[in-house]
DNA sequence: CGTCAACAAACTTTCGAAAGTTTGTGTTGC
DNA sequence: GCAACACAAACTTTCGAAAGTTTGTTGACG
């Protein structure tokens, strides 16, 4: 018997990686997904490839229509608009949730999350002004531990689905690094202090304030230097 | 050449079929759905069930173990508290958004369907007790309607899909002719007059109560007569 | 009598080639 | 030169059988 690869079926296995190279930035906004390509990249064949496609479309990661393939979901200014309205609201609301139900083990794992995040450099040791990828880990790691704390499991799900498109800007905005008056490291501890102390409605308006913030740095920032790669991606 | 039946392709020809049926209670929460039987039931090949099957998986349709197939999803008191926390939440955000922003067209087409639904018989000619199929097929494009409006797709598909797993509850629950005291008619006009106003905050309220009832009605109900034919389905 | 192992049946997963579409190219007619 | 058409290439979709797992059964052993 062959061992699978990363999951237990190899379908799982090939919609892994696919999505991490996504995520990760080793696949273009816009770009096609060909079979072949992809059959060769991943060692798999058609019919896995295709579900793992499937599974991505219906979480917003890829595109599709009918006769014309699959393609990473592209990048608009439009849509950023529309994801932040999105998590503005859901997140809140599951945070809020969070910080209501949220367990001892809830709080301790998020304070351990923030206190992971404070520690790590914002910047790479190489790139002058990009963000260091374990900042980001880190960064994504602390937000889903504040959020973990919902008991429910359709609101969290969907929150996390929203953060995960909103990475997918971030990474392919330009460097950030030097945001002009704000105090990101505040911002966070704000949300923690906010959520420890059991204070669901200040936690949730701090996170709103958060994310606007974040969303509209991507913003005015893609608007000086429009590189998001989508408008002059493929077609 | 030969005509694909349903859609532009056989995929998704086999994924409309299956969700119809799922949706309109032809196929039992819980119930194990099995590649042999879906082949032949929907006239197609194991590919095509199997990509169909995946995405109503991620739509929450359908679950998923790997090696153990799939099977409608089961229905549980835990899961409609969940379901309805969520849709009291995401829906009354959306329909506040789309009293804010639907346009004219939005307006029309809202009064339209809540008039077909004035307008329709509740209880059906043959069975007594029982919704008319017209009625809940009335009922579910009011509501539709009115969240129409909303200009954030992300969010009015999430509602939509929220209230499409809602209806599954609706469907299995027992017959829910008699409501004590209870005026469904003047909420769902008390709903109407509040988009048409533009009084997003109100009408977002009403929606609220009304989603509320109505699954607290389908919690006592089911207490009562404990009917989901999930706990007595498979495993 | 209960437990465990080996076996068999039924089902799920995987694969790659055949069939069907779309896209791009070159050619003809005007 | 330009438009329409036909052809070819590349890709997407579909299929069904082979391979791999799980589940249920039978029989032997403690």
């Amino acid at each position: 018997m062959v061992r699978q690869s990363g999951g237990t079926t190899r379908t799982d296995g090939t919609y892994q990686r696919l999505r991490a190279d996504i995520l990760g930035g080793r696949l273009v906004p816009g770009q096609r997904l060909k079979f072949p390509e992809l059959c060769e990249r991943y060692e798999t064949s058609v019919g896995a490839a295709r579900e793992a496609l499937t599974k991505l479309a219906a979480e917003g990661l890829v595109s599709t229509q009918a006769h014309q393939g699959y393609s990473v979901v592209p990048l608009s200014h439009e849509d950023l608009a529309d994801l932040t309205l999105a998590r503005v609201e859901v997140e809140s609301l599951v945070l809020r949730l969070s910080v209501q139900h949220g367990d001892m083990r809830w709080e301790s794992q998020a304070v351990a999350a923030h206190h992971l995040l404070e520690r790590t450099p914002v910047i790479g040791p190489d790139d002058p002004d990009r963000l260091s990828d374990q900042w980001v880990e880190a960064h994504a790691a602390y937000h889903v531990a504040l959020l973990a704390g919902c008991p429910n499991r359709r609101l969290l799900d969907t929150a996390l689905a929203l953060r995960e498109e909103a990475e997918l800007y971030r990474h392919w905005s330009v460097s950030l690094g030097h945001e002009p008056d704000r105090d990101v490291v505040g911002e966070h501890r704000g949300i923690r202090d906010a959520a420890i102390a059991r204070d669901a409605d200040l936690a949730a308006d701090r996170l709103r304030d958060h994310i606007a913030h974040t969303a509209q740095l991507l913003i005015t920032c893609a608007d000086d230097k429009p590189n998001l790669p989508a408008d002059s991606a493929t077609r």
